[in-house]
DNA sequence: TTCAATACCGAACACACCGTTCGATACTAT
DNA sequence: ATAGTATCGAACGGTGTGTTCGGTATTGAA
């Protein structure tokens, strides 16, 4: 890929990310992106068709990222699902965020948050999903299947929610054991 | 309060309602509703400030008569906290929403409900919170109390969430002893 | 019934933001 | 060196917002 489109991509991304720290996304204005980022109006939309596909493109980048460096790497040098408890992968997700090595936690901490929890949701649906015989949790009783996967997936993202908002102050592993004792 | 007033208010309020049914908040302008409402510009904001004005208006006039009638005169009729199971509140919040006699069906279940959601939360929240003893739920362990509250708060309204967007197809009943089951 | 208060109408207005266009310029990969 | 292409920047039409104002119709109280 060219070096000019990384480099304005990442512009637009960092000056969105920023703005987002301050405003809900809907106040944001592409006015205001493109100045942030020091970048032209129409090389802005040369990149992404509307403010929302931005947003969506975003969070594809990092949660897919996230996604598969949770479960796929560790697949590969396979100690979660045998070695540890079923709780790894939550604990493993909870550490990942921690590090907060991409900019997740800004998208969670930022007002009106609600955008980045259903992608995360989704995401995160998903794979409890995909590897939910794996996961080890015992369903109680009859419940439906998805009533059950949606409630464990709600659950995580609400417990993430309550880590961040409260300024992140217990440790992943302290996290981890509150979401475990609830499910 | 002027009869006028109350009729433009209630007509503003039912095309506001009628549109959310079609498509999501954000989509819709105050032109559409206006048109719908049958009601001049002018009429409109002096009535709202703004369409966030509206929507929280709407809001806090279901949801507090939701809460209020679930909590305040059942316990008029006092039959909740001594003859019957904890799980009461819960039940009869279902069979009310199932009931549909404001229109927070429409609401929970139009296209970008995150804004509904949230206010129905928040209105949860207090009122477990206020409750929460003699709600008779068994928190496990040591957990803190917010996060605790948030939990149950969490997974009531996503229970709810699950069951409109599955066509509310269980009886509350059953709803009831899904949400029990995992909390 | 009368009458002052006031809610409504409706058209117009300034403003802000959106998404697009286009020629000129600067950069990149090969 | 050069063809390809990403960017710039200014301008444009279109749409939605929130306000203003004079005229009209309704209301509630005397």
């Amino acid at each position: 890929m060219d070096r000019r489109q990384r480099k304005t991509r990442e512009a637009i991304f960092g000056a969105f990310i920023a703005l987002l720290a301050k405003k809900s996304f809907e106040h944001i204005t592409v006015g205001e992106i493109i100045d942030k980022a020091d970048v032209g109006r129409a090389t802005f939309y040369a990149h992404f068709e509307t403010k929302d596909e931005l947003l969506r493109a975003l969070c594809a980048e990092l949660f897919n990222h996230v996604f598969e460096s949770a479960l796929g790497d560790e697949r590969a040098h396979s100690h979660i699902f045998d070695c540890q408890a079923p709780d790894s992968v939550f604990l493993h997700l909870l550490q990942h965020l921690q590090k907060n090595d991409n900019h997740i936690l800004q998208l969670l901490s930022c007002p009106n948050n609600e955008l980045f929890l259903r992608y995360f949701k989704d995401g995160l649906r998903a794979l409890i999903q995909r590897e939910q015989a794996q996961l080890g949790l015992c369903k109680p009783e009859q419940l439906p299947d998805d009533f059950w996967v949606n409630h464990v997936t709600a659950t995580f993202v609400e417990t993430v929610r309550w880590w961040v908002s409260h300024g992140m102050k217990q440790t992943p592993q302290t996290v981890a054991q509150y979401f475990l004792a609830v499910v």
